[in-house]
DNA sequence: CACCTTCTTAAGCCTTTCTTAAGGGCGCCG
DNA sequence: CGGCGCCCTTAAGAAAGGCTTAAGAAGGTG
């Protein structure tokens, strides 16, 4: 989820009639890219992110399930549906355990497509109540952080944006640039931030946030 | 994932001769929890963590569409798959616009259930996690170690890379060169290598890492 | 329109990390 | 037990990265 724009999708389908089919079909709700083969799915996959990914069964140079298996062997860990022609159970439950989250058989409903699209993309909204960061309360709808002892500080939009990212995956250590392209303007430059996590640890601790030097920042774990 | 066990699934499902068959086809692999109405499964969902959940549409007293519904506003984020004897692509849109994250029509296949529910629960093993050391874990993502007392200790990136590497194979001795041309300039002599286990063992403990005189450095065995 | 808050930029200072080097201590082998 | 390597420890300069401050721009409010 790069930015409020369309998801990006990559979609992995060799035939000249149903890629561009399937594009189109997609394309209202994502901003597609078509892959005709799996050598090339592969390559967008490793250095481009995505959002989700559609990759058929069978294609050409590398077939699907081998360039899942590569994917996640590396690491990515966006969703990815399989499409295929093949509806034998065998070969769903091999495609799933190859690391696909979803399996469509062709011919396949639109609408079930896209729904199961929805459902792999699907971010829960972030349970509107206060998020505790570590002895402090963070209510995103008032910008609001309260501590332990009650006191109350409020947070400027930036301020309170930057750390409900943090705060949404307290284990994972953010770069500057991944925190700028979500958040900022994309002319801002890396400093922002440091001003920013500058602004939250005098308002609410030094603590809230801890540096990973040399590359970015995370919540402020306990102890 | 609660334990080293197996995971926990809640399963509602009314039918009296399904339920059961279902379960003790999951209980090898899962903690299954059987619920035979929608107020129980909701009240279940609520009140205790799940790993996953399978959830039939048809139930009594409020409906398994009603139930995900209801979890998901709560803020519940466990993986939901549905079960129902309803195959229509409308039903399916309509189970997995409401939260559910799968969809599997009855009668259904064992095997593509299982590989379902394995898809739906699957960790990847994301290059963050976690690595257990003796009795410390080192996250190579904040680039840190946790002492089983919870005293943190952060490392710099050369120290982290050491560690990573000799973590890696537990077993295997390396030698000063295959750690310096794996994660060192080319230019540095072995002695840095010295240098960055001091630290280590400084930072950590004498015992993480194990010297093998006239050979090189093996991460410290438990003894 | 004046005042206030918030956003953004930038520059200098400070801290951490990397790398090199040298002296002393220790283990292994004869 | 003596000698010879090998290993441990310390330290210090250089480089990179992060922190802090401050001030102008932009936007909002009474």
């Amino acid at each position: 989820m790069t930015t409020a724009d369309r998801l990006s999708l990559l979609l992995a389908e060799d035939d000249p009639a149903l890629g561009p089919l399937i594009a189109e079909l997609l394309e209202p709700d994502y901003r597609v890219r078509l892959a005709v083969n799996g050598q090339e799915a592969l390559h967008l996959g490793l250095t481009q992110p995505w959002d989700v990914m559609v990759i058929d069964r069978g294609l050409p140079v590398m077939d699907g399930i081998s360039v899942i298996a590569a994917l996640r062997t590396k690491g990515i860990a966006t969703p990815i549906l399989v499409l295929t022609a093949l509806g034998a159970t065998n070969e769903k439950v091999r495609g799933l355990d190859a690391g696909a989250n979803d399996y469509v058989a062709k011919p396949f409903d639109a609408g079930e497509l896209a729904a199961r699209l929805r459902a792999l993309t699907r971010t829960f909204p972030s349970p509107a109540g206060p998020v505790s960061i570590g002895t402090w309360e963070f209510d995103p709808a008032s910008r609001s952080v309260r501590s332990a002892y009650g006191d109350l500080v409020t947070l400027a939009a930036k301020e309170a944006e930057l750390l409900e990212a943090l705060a949404a995956e307290p284990a994972r250590v953010f770069t500057r640039d991944e925190l700028l392209a979500a958040h900022f303007q994309s002319t801002d430059q890396p400093g922002v931030i440091d001003t920013y996590v500058h602004h939250l640890r005098r308002k609410i601790s030094r603590t809230v946030i801890r540096t990973v030097h040399g590359v970015g920042y995370q919540i402020g774990d306990a102890s």
